[in-house]
DNA sequence: TTCTACGTTCAGTAATTTCTGAAGGCACTG
DNA sequence: CAGTGCCTTCAGAAATTACTGAACGTAGAA
């Protein structure tokens, strides 16, 4: 028998999961991938696709663009089982670090998206080109700084 | 006449609001938010409520709620002018630190939400205790790095 | 006081995003 | 070769979020 008790092991899991879904909408994911990342990282056992959504009780079909959206950033990955068509999933092997990294692709983008303006901008208007500056020098720092802590991380 | 000419400094000008109106977006505020912040940002001046309105083509109400939202954040301040009834508004001083902070507040939430978890795990279960106490590390780390970097902006 | 200009609120609408579930295709099994 | 189990895709449903615009309250002007 499980552990359903209040504040039981079953319980915590399952507010833990729900939890990070919430982090995950948050943060611009799928509120179903950060469940499935949560599953994944709880239980840190390999569980198969089928698992995954009996275990969230949500469609294949979201099972299936979540875990490739998690497989792409780096946070989970995808594993065969020697005799076993189906497809199973552990947490990636560095999963924080890929995070930091997607984190700091992000700011990169937008920090060039700035600079694009900041070319367009005329030499003589160095009011408004000091300003858009600042900005992106904003998106730059914070770059750095996420860059710098990866190693921070071990 | 104002300049429209393609490449001009309109044009640059309407460019850098959308964009930064798509960034906001992204980063899960309002899209009006963002292009009012961009409206000040590059314009540089004290701009009233209804000038905001009227230059983003946007309703009131949206105004409001937007601009109330940015000056929570202080990324943006609004003041008064002598003899005049309406709100003005312009960049926050120090909008890119305020920034980094409510990332940073952002960030320990999210921290403070697995540490709850991690205090209901049991002992007996060090092995899931590790992974969770990992993902708060991640938390931990990168708000630690961007609450250093705040001193960098300058 | 009454009038007017203003910002806020909120109910409803619009737009976007997420999720479902059925159809489809592929690969393994027997 | 047919049958089965699997993942993916995609059209549509559901849910969420942003936005509008009218009603409201307030404060200054006349």
């Amino acid at each position: 028998m499980t552990d359903t008790s209040p504040g039981g092991l079953d319980e915590v899991r399952s507010d833990f999961i729900e939890k990070v879904g919430l982090i995950a909408q948050n943060e611009g994911l799928p509120r179903i991938a950060g469940r499935i990342f949560a599953l994944l990282l709880f239980d840190g056992e390999i569980v198969s696709f089928g698992e995954i959504a009996e275990g969230l009780q949500v469609s294949r079909g979201s099972v299936s663009s979540a875990t490739r959206l998690l497989e792409d950033r780096g946070l989970v990955k995808r594993v065969g089982k020697p005799g076993q068509r189906q497809d199973f999933f552990r947490l990636a092997d560095n999963p924080y670090r890929n995070m930091l990294e997607n984190v700091v692709t992000g700011l990169d983008r937008a920090r060039g998206e700035i600079g694009d303006t900041l070319r367009q901008l005329p030499q003589d208007r160095p009011e408004i080109r000091k300003r858009v500056q600042d900005y992106a020098r904003f998106y730059e720092v914070m770059g750095r700084a996420i860059s710098q802590s990866i190693e921070n991380l071990d």
